[in-house]
DNA sequence: CTGAAAGCGCTTACAG
DNA sequence: CTGAAAGCGCTTACAG
């Protein structure tokens, strides 16, 4: 067991001092060519590599990214942090992740831990249990400390930050007007409960869109789930009681669910019934028929944010004040759940 | 903007030493009650927090934990990190991911970087590249600096440390099996090439099922799948030529592309053709008709993995030499794609 | 009971 | 050209 070497111990073997070593190893003009050389030859043969918390703390910067995120075991999520590491790696950073699971104190603990020292600035999404409180005070502080946070997807108006989002209510005005323009009329919506920031700006976009085309607003056509564990019966009781022609649903899960109850009831996907989801995840892809979608891009968005996040923290101090909200951009992806009626 | 303070400050305002206002902090007993006392209050009132990378330096350990997995954008491996996190969390650690992308480059890349002072241990998953080089020198030389390793899933038996896997032979012999004891006879395999841990266990499981039950094995009824992109065509190829009753595949995604090849060549599931996948996901779940499978309980995984890690980490130094290899039980979930033959 | 000193591993302004 | 000193933020053995 060799353990690493440190520059302490090269400077003893080679008779030198701590701070030749270090100047000989980052090529300092202040040292000989003959003492660089031997130094250089020596931490190699050594494996030689600076201790990078040491680094830390000297220079006062981590060069880690803290996420903090609902959860992982989630399609959209995990595109998001692949999009962040890909552009962290490229630009020397890492990336530390934390999950809230849609908790608030959760979310609270990992952050202020986060905050004391092993990070250089955020990237996060809201738990839903924050944004049901509207409580704020753990972002504003770690802003305060002059820590840049970005945020994305589930944001909120009450932070001033930089924000990486989608135009949630015209993607979704858009799915809609999609289903309106190919002839159907009875549009079900499957929502959250209108503490969800996206859910709320999605079910917007729907009831915007059929007032444009002049549809009525059915109270009974619109569920909103609070727990998405439990949306099967809400969702059953939607498809085999109203009288639907198709259903926009805020996430894949609920399209999907929307179809095996619409199975259950011997209403035939697409024929009798069109889908058309949120997330372009694997489910949707995948599903027999497979499923419209409006598509997020967590790649994209996530790439956006550690973009954004990177460039403050390397910009020359105070410049760049004012906080930038870039919209991503949304497309519909169409498949074979939502034909020509 | 109130940066965060640190004990100097606090020594400077309460005008004592650095050394009495850390040991105030502590409780130490060297302390008088009141000094104690109005170290803490000021400290409460300042929001006092210990700077975490300071103390990792100081302690020479950082209480965080590496993960390098090949992908993220994967329910399995999303899983395991979610199990991982649970645990680390519990126990005080953050975790650090990085993804080697399928990567040998980038995952030596990544394992450099963390060992350098970043983390106490690893938890990691090999890339498919390194398990086709089978070239595992990064992984020795961590191990070699004192720096504990757990591996999962794809692991390799040419590096000695703590492993957590399933039996995925058995797994695959019991899924096969479970086909045969339906009445099913005519079974073909999609799986991956042979330098793929899993996927070669996997593929002797189906085999040896076979010749238990006196089944003849077809070569044509067998397609190792390189890049899983591009599986359709192979797939297709399969289902739409070959006489088959049965598909035992090695992971979701052959399971509902060899779903979706079917549809495309007016065979019914299950009613023509039974399919049986592996790895317990959201597809296998959502997919209709449902995907009967081989539950891997990545949470399980995870978090033995990360308890492994940190038993060892803190165990009194020397003690605890061997290194153990933890069997997570799989599970057959049954659904609609197997029926009785 | 309090504080100066040494140390974790590094960098850099400064003295020689 | 080389090295001692100070410092990043903390802890702790030791002296007073």
């Amino acid at each position: 067991m060799k353990r690493k070497v440190t520059l302490k111990q090269i400077a003893k073997e080679l008779d030198v001092s701590i701070s030749t070593v270090s100047k000989a190893l980052r090529d300092s003009s202040e040292i000989s060519e003959d003492t660089r050389q031997k130094v250089q030859a020596f931490a190699k043969l050594y494996n030689y590599k600076p201790n990078l918390i040491a680094l830390s703390l000297k220079n006062k910067k981590t060069k880690t990214i803290g996420i903090i995120i609902p959860e992982i075991v989630h399609h959209f999520f995990a595109t998001v942090i692949s999009g962040i590491e890909t552009v962290a790696n490229e630009r020397g950073y890492n990336v530390m992740v934390c999950l809230s699971n849609e908790s608030f104190d959760k979310e609270v603990i990992n952050m202020e831990m986060l905050a004391n020292g092993s990070i250089d600035g955020f990237i996060l999404s809201l738990s839903k249990e924050t944004q049901a409180k509207r409580d704020f005070h753990h972002i504003s502080e770690v802003i305060n400390q002059g820590m840049p946070v970005v945020m994305f997807d589930r944001v909120t108006n009450d932070i001033l930050c930089d924000k990486v989002i989608i135009d949630d209510s015209l993607a979704a005005f858009n799915a809609v007007q999609s289903l309106v323009n190919k002839g159907y009329r009875k549009i079900a919506l499957i929502t959250t409960v209108d503490y969800v920031s996206v859910g709320k700006l999605r079910t917007e976009g729907y009831l915007q869109a059929l007032r444009n085309n002049d549809i009525e607003v059915v109270q009974n056509r619109i569920v909103k789930i609070e727990d998405i564990d439990q949306c099967s019966e809400q969702i059953e009781d939607l498809i085999a009681n109203q009288d639907l022609d198709a259903v926009f649903a805020v996430n894949e899960l609920f399209a999907v669910t929307a179809i095996k109850a619409a199975k259950v009831n011997q209403i035939a996907i697409p024929k009798d019934l069109a889908v058309i989801g949120f997330t372009d995840g694997i489910i949707s892809k995948y599903s027999s028929p497979s499923i419209t979608t409006v598509s997020q891009n967590g790649i994209k968005m996530g790439g956006k944010a550690a973009t954004m996040l990177i460039d403050r923290l390397e910009a020359k101090d105070e410049e760049e004040e004012s906080y930038k909200t870039e919209v991503i951009e949304t497309e519909l992806v169409s498949r074979e759940s939502t034909p020509e009626l």
